[in-house]
Order: structure tokens, then C-alpha cells, then sequence
DNA sequence: TTAGAACATTTCTATATAGAATAATTGAAG
DNA sequence: CTTCAATTATTCTATATAGAAATGTTCTAA
């Protein structure tokens, strides 16, 4: 990016990932940050493809792939071809990965409330409206030919 | 992260590198998104430590020392040790690096221009106003002990 | 003045991420 | 039906990033 509003999102990025790993690490996590987002939408709703993960994760497909290949090496997801469409995998949350969640999230909280220190609850909306519009702007510039 | 904002700021950082390294590889120019954050900072002020660098793009610093390593490979810094103090190594832009600002940046403009699509100038600065004291904030954290 | 603390950078190791190429499966048009 | 295009996922290769440990330099307190 480079200029004011890209660069940033890009600090904010390194700093906020150093941080959370961080705490993560202090209450013996053994998430790390592309994990802990797949586990993010999977919690939410299991069993989702690899395209669909990409999807809802902004991660590229081949990154989903690999860094599945690690959560599930680590006991925390399985893959099983659908029946219905042979071309997906669908990707399901093991028992260990769902006994995660609770400590996982309480871990959020804090990085969240670290995150929006000083901001109203009027400011965090208004705030997290433009990321949703940038976001939404991105998503379809990235589909689109440019 | 992965509550709502962190969650955000990561999607949209993915997008905007993927975004950005596809409009600079369209118009010929050889800089990763790494190489162009401290290139960034160089144009605006030459000569600086690997420590200011990394203070000013959020890299750790050891990041900052193997990023400057394929970016003297290429031609495009120069390393010194500062006299006055031989611990510190000061990082120089060569003319080529000086060479490709201009273009560089008009790249740049172009992903502006994109992120802060159906922006009104208002919005823009209320927008930057946010990030920047979540940076504060998040700098001002990662210093403490916590 | 000198031993140990503090500082600045680099190296080593490991994970994260994506583009390009490849493989497998399904869909679609003749 | 069958061939070719589209879809889905994976593998291969390369860069980005950071923590921990190692190296070299300077500062400080006795």
C-alpha cells in the first residue's frame, strides 16, 4: 500500500498479531494467528470447504490448504471429501479443537478491549463501518480485472 | 485478534497487499510489499538506523535486517556502520532506489484512490483519526509488560 | 580501568502467506 | 455421450515475518 490509510492497517496488522500472540502464549495457547482464524469462522460454523474458509478468512485457498494440513497434524480439524461434490473437502472442528474456543475467545476479549481503548461504543460502530465498507471495496476490486 | 476490529484489520491487509503487489507487478515494478514500506519511509528521510526503520514501520527489527539483505542484493540500499557509533548500521537509498519513487508512487496513489473508494474527504480524516490512536495504543502496549 | 549491564544488529529457525503449476472432478455444449 | 471448460483443492517455490540466541559495541558503576 503505502499510503496513509494502507500503511496503517499494515502497522496495526504487525502490532496487533505480536500482541495477541503474546497473550495467547501467557495463557498457553498453542493457537497461532492464521489458526486461530480458521478456528474463528469454523466455531461458528463447522464444516465449511476450503474455498469457503478462503472466502470468509480473506486467505488465499492454497494458504487454507496448508495451513490446515497443520491444524490437523496438531489434532485440531479433519478433512473428508463431500460425497456430493468430490472436488471439495469439507473441513470439520475435532472435539479438541471445540474444548479451545472458551479460553480462545476470553483471550480475545482482552486483545479486543486493548484494541478500542479510549473508544466510545459510538466511535467502535462508526469506526468498524468504514472497515466494512473498505472491505467490501477490496473483496470486489480483487474479483474484478484491473 | 478475531474479534470484530483485529478481525477486519487482517482481511483487509491481506487484500490490499494481494491488490497492491498485482498493480505494481502490472506496471513493471520489482519492489515486494516489505521492500516498499521501508523504501516509503527512506524517501521521505534517508540515512536512518535498522531500529528507526523498524520503529517506523512497526517491523521487529530483525525483520527489518533480512528485508534490508535482498534489498542491498538488488541494488537498492546500501549499509554502513556509523562511525559515531559503531553498533548502529545506517541504511542509504542507492540512486536506484531513488530512481523508482516517482513511478512507485503513482502506483500508490492508484491503491489510495481504491481503498477509500465513495470516501468523502470528512470521512477519510475521521477514518485516519481512528487508526492512528489505535496504533498509539497498540505501540504504547507492546512497549509494557503486560 | 574494568566487569557486567544495556544497546544494536544479525543469524538461526520456524510459521504465514501467496502465485504458478498441477491434479482431480464436474458441468456444458455440440 | 464425449470433449473441453470451469471448479476445487493441493503441491511447489519463494518471500515475509518474528522469537530466541548469538555477536559485537558502548556505557556505567565500583
Amino acid at each position: 500500500m503505502e499510503t496513509k490509510g494502507g500503511f496503517y492497517i499494515t502497522q496495526i496488522k504487525q502490532l496487533q498479531d505480536r500482541i495477541f500472540e503474546r497473550l495467547l502464549a501467557q495463557n498457553d495457547i498453542q493457537i497461532s494467528g492464521g489458526q486461530g482464524r480458521i478456528l474463528f469462522i469454523l466455531w461458528k460454523s463447522d464444516h465449511l470447504t476450503v474455498s469457503e474458509i478462503s472466502r470468509q478468512t480473506s486467505l488465499a485457498v492454497n494458504t487454507v490448504s496448508i495451513v490446515v494440513d497443520g491444524m490437523v497434524q496438531k489434532g485440531m480439524l479433519e478433512r473428508n471429501i463431500n460425497p456430493t461434490n468430490r472436488r471439495q473437502t469439507i473441513i470439520s472442528l475435532t472435539d479438541y479443537a471445540k474444548s479451545l474456543q472458551s479460553r480462545y475467545e476470553e483471550v480475545s476479549q482482552q486483545m479486543n478491549i486493548l484494541f478500542y481503548q479510549g473508544f466510545s461504543l459510538e466511535e467502535q460502530q462508526q469506526f468498524e463501518k468504514y472497515l466494512d465498507r473498505i472491505l467490501n471495496t477490496l473483496t470486489t476490486a480483487e474479483k474484478e480485472d484491473f
